[in-house]
RNA sequence: GCCGGUGUAGCUCAGUGGUAGAGCAGCGCAUUCGUAAUGCGCAGGCCAAGGGUUCAAGUCCCUUCACCGGCUCCA
């Protein structure tokens, strides 16, 4: 007999050979329902393996760590399954779990259709009916090259030849259809409850554009129907965020046929823009930084000495001036890189910090296009800090901070990454290794999180990344922390020394906002498009119930207007109740109602987006409160 | 750029080969109202663009453009 331990449920014996279902029926009680596979001595394994030694067990539920992302992928195998019955003449991709959901990857003769999806999803029904049990089997690598040649898998092939040497090969079969796979999955297909198909995309084989375009099925599964109808009103409120609709409602931006990816700014819009570039101004001199603006258009000979001619020249926009060949500036680096020769500095100038918002053009594939998040102009919140070697760490150290008390203000939340060296790059291995190491060294010590993104770093050197995340859960860099010995090489950029001899200044090229535009968007998904205060395109609005007061609303108005207050006069021939309503939809933080009552002791009734009917207040004392509400911009203190 | 989908009034959407519709928004008139929609009326369209099939095309076919969901790429 073994002793197993099983966590939270105390000792329990049983013969050896015995599955780890078996035994957690055994041990009764709703353990055995919810578990969906298990921790064998710490490694996650099937609920069908069976026992061979002392151990104990952690039973692991959808809720845990790796719950959810196992009863998926049987989601997913279950789908395949599906669509290899239904539509015999089919080649299998990969079909992993994802954040929220699974998806698979076929290659299909005939391309599918979107009303295919609840075909697959009623055949899915059925496998999840027969309650068919998952087997896993081990083969040889031969045995494995042999049986997915024979299907004419090919893809499953060569994922098999990818795989090391030392590799345990195991498939997983339920019923007729045998899928190559690690694991571990349920013990059955009827152990899934609710599953359902989202969407229909293509994806290239293996993430290479220059491989064949499989269709990928996107779907979700959840023990649950009610966590399934959850999860699907979550992302019908977070469609009703997203920065395009609301960009329309609000009349902030618009998009043209004209014009693909380059957006037109409505007044209201503007003003938001106009608020994040004085924010910015103010921290950034505070941060000791210098603003300079250089131009959108320069000569060919500036691009090729910068590299960007052979390295970025699919992304950029070319014209002619006279007889000579001009390019529109994709990034501001060169420009910034012809004021800083146009001095001669002393180490004692250096850090040089010249913060730029710089306008740049970049040809994005059509395909890619996205509201203003992906955009084919852009502003960017740009600095280049010119620097001794030696202040590489506290610069980068500095501009994490000014980030992160940046993304602090509007309340986001950021994940990091670090970005190594790309295929295409100038500069030696010796180069990017004293660059990539230094970022690494400041992350390190200072306790940040943060991913390694393998060759995702600019051409010219390693970057630090900061992500935020949309309405829907898509993440888009913003921050950026780019080092570059680069640049300072290729212009030849120098300064004296305390020897008296010409140096080497290094340098970063650094975003906080990221683009102006993309990080609008994510403050309109953030916010929903209810800005705080200081950023409200329309701060208040004055709405007198009958034409008698239209007078006195005026004067609230002017009185408004006067102390820089953005403050709209409704005064249309309608309710209250419908201009209210309305102020509510365009989300305006104040409303000022003027009637009779308020007209005769020079007040106004407030009402609070939020809040709602705060009641009456001397117009004065809503002045001083909402210009120190503007102030604060939402902050304590 | 690639795969799939969608394009009808400012917005949201009906219209499945036989004379272009609704709601909201807009405009006009009436109404003068106390915290999320007052009533009546009037306008508003080269059905994304171009080509084709047909006696007849918003509707079927082709091409292009834009947008949406992904992939790739990126701030």
């Amino acid at each position: 007999m073994l002793k197993i331990e099983i966590e939270g449920r105390g000792r329990f014996e049983v013969p050896r050979g015995t599955t780890i279902a078996a035994l957690l029926e055994q041990a009764g009680g709703k353990i055995s329902r919810e578990a969906i596979a298990a921790k064998l001595n710490g490694s996650v394994v099937d609920l069908r393996t069976p026992l061979q030694d002392d151990a104990s067990i952690d039973v692991v539920t959808f809720d845990d760590e790796h719950g959810a992302e196992i009863y998926r992928h049987t989601a997913s195998h279950v789908m395949a399954q599906a669509v290899k019955n239904l539509y015999g003449d089919v080649r299998l991709g990969i079909g992993p779990a994802i954040e929220d959901g699974f998806y698979y990857d076929f290659h299909f003769v005939e391309p599918l259709g979107p009303e295919e999806l609840e075909k697959i999803e009623g055949e899915m029904q059925k496998i999840i009916k027969e309650d068919l049990p998952l087997e896993r089997t081990e083969m040889s690598r031969d045995a494995a090259l042999r049986f997915f040649g024979e299907q004419g898998e090919a893809y499953k092939v060569e994922l098999i030849q990818g795989l090391p040497d030392d590799a345990v090969i195991s498939c997983y079969g339920q019923g007729d259809f045998v899928d190559l796979c690690a694991g571990p999955h349920l013990a059955s297909t009827g152990r899934l409850k609710t599953v359902k198909l989202l969407n229909l995309a293509g994806a290239y084989w293996r993430g290479d554009e220059k491989r064949p375009m499989l269709q990928r099925i996107y779907g979700t599964a959840f023990p649950k129907k009610k966590m399934l109808d959850e999860y699907l009103a979550r992302m019908e409120e977070a469609k009703k965020r997203d920065h395009r609709k609301l960009g329309r409602e609000l009349d902030l931006f618009s998009f043209h046929e004209e014009g693909p990816g380059f957006p037109f700014y409505h007044p209201r819009g503007m003003v938001i823009r106009r608020e994040l570039e004085q924010f910015w101004r103010e921290e950034h001199r505070r941060a000791g930084y210098e603003e300079v603006q250089t131009p959108i258009i320069l000569n060919r000979s500036l691009w090729e000495q910068s590299g960007h001619w052979e390295h970025y020249q699919e992304n950029m926009y070319f014209t002619k001036i006279d007889e000579g060949d001009y390019a529109v500036k994709p990034m501001n680096c060169p420009g910034a890189m012809l004021v800083y020769k146009a001095g001669m500095y002393s180490y004692r100038d250096l850090p040089l910090r010249l913060a730029e918002m710089g306008q740049v053009h970049r040809h994005e594939k059509s395909g890619t296009l996205h509201g203003l998040m992906r955009v084919r102009s852009f502003t960017q919140d740009d600095a280049h800090i010119f620097m001794l070697p030696e202040q590489i760490e506290a610069e980068v150290d500095g501009v994490m901070e000014l980030v992160d008390k940046f993304y602090r203000v509007f309340g986001f939340t950021y994940n990091v990454e670090l970005s190594t060296k790309p295929e295409k790059s100038m500069g030696s291995e010796a180069m990017w290794s004293q660059a990539t190491g230094a970022l690494h060294a400041v992350l390190t010590k200072k306790g940040i999180n943060f991913k390694i993104n393998e060759g995702d770093g600019a051409f010219y050197g390693p970057k630090i990344d900061f992500h935020l995340r949309d309405s829907l859960g898509r993440t888009w860099q913003c921050g950026t922390i780019q080092l570059d010995f680069q640049m300072p090489e290729k212009f030849d950029l120098s300064y004296i020394g305390a020897d008296g001899q010409k140096h080497r200044p290094a340098m970063i090229h650094r975003v906080v906002y990221g683009a102006m535009e993309r990080f609008i968007a994510l403050l309109v998904e953030h916010y929903g498009g209810a800005f705080p205060l200081w950023l409200a395109p329309v701060q208040a609005v004055v709405i007198p119930i009958t034409e008698r007061q239209h007078g006195y609303a005026r004067e609230v108005q002017d009185s408004l207007q006067q102390e820089g207050i953005r403050v709209n006069l409704d005064d249309r021939s309608e309710k209250m109740g419908y201009k209210i309503r309305e102020a509510q939809l365009q989300k305006i933080p104040y409303m000022l109602v003027a009637g009779e009552k308020e007209e005769a002791a020079g007040s106004v009734a407030v009402r609070q987006r939020e809040t709602g009917d705060m009641g009456p207040m001397p117009l004065s004392e809503f002045q001083g409160k909402i210009k120190q509400e503007i102030i604060s911009r939402g902050l304590e203190g």
